[in-house]
DNA sequence: ATATCGATTATCT
DNA sequence: GATAATCGATATG
């Protein structure tokens, strides 16, 4: 799997792990956007190789953590060979496990009860937006950029339960403006986590 | 429901 | 010096 169109089509259904044990984050992958290399204005790599986005270059499976807007953090997943840039910005996961520890990651400790599962409302702040998951799944530049994500060993990585994907949507990026017309956000069809319809 | 706006700083030109 | 793959709040219909 190379052409990041794919490996978001791919990534879909998969679950996002934080930890290990009884203690660990989980959240299916409902939504994401693929950005490529050359052509593509809106992908971080486009303007070429720099400290920030180097892990875009390097191999497939690591995690491209950027900072931006002053304030939020944002997760990808590395696709191509060295050498070739490509990624898939993880957009919002659908919350399996942990709600609670990521309620209070995400400032909704005293709005929700001791309850594990939280009323649907409260559960779609949680990870529903690339910047929401990562701040309830703790994932940081300094902490997770250049993590592989395919080793279980790893503090974070994405793992397969079984779920097949039905419907993918496709449609065009959020928030950008260059390269707007691209149709390269994918997410599962009718599911209430993704991040808008 | 849709629109607009401010926060806040690493990174790049 | 300008920008930004966002979010949450506020205003308006």
């Amino acid at each position: 799997m190379r052409d990041p169109r794919a490996v978001a089509r791919a990534l879909l259904g998969k679950v996002l792990v934080r930890g290990r044990g009884k203690r660990a984050l989980m959240g299916r992958i409902v939504e994401v956007e693929a950005y490529l290399g050359a052509g593509d204005a809106a992908a971080h790599a486009a303007s070429g190789l720099t400290r920030r986005n180097a892990v875009i270059f390097g191999p497939g499976g690591h995690a491209y953590v950027y900072f931006t807007y002053g304030m939020h953090y944002c997760l990808n997943v590395s696709c191509m060979e060295e050498g070739e840039a490509g990624c898939v910005l993880i957009r919002a996961l659908e919350p399996l496990a942990g709600q609670g520890t990521m309620a209070r990651r995400r400032g909704l400790g005293l709005e929700c009860s001791s309850r594990n599962t939280l009323p649907g409302r409260l559960a779609r702040r949680l990870a529903s937006g690339p910047a929401m998951l990562c701040e309830a799944f703790a994932i940081t530049r300094a902490r997770d950029n250049g993590r592989d994500l395919t080793s279980k060993e790893s503090g974070l990585w994405i793992g397969d339960d079984g779920y097949a994907a039905r419907r993918i949507v496709t449609a065009r990026r959020i928030g950008i403006s260059k390269s707007a017309e691209l149709p390269l956000r994918y997410f599962l069809s009718g599911n209430g986590f993704v991040s808008r319809s």
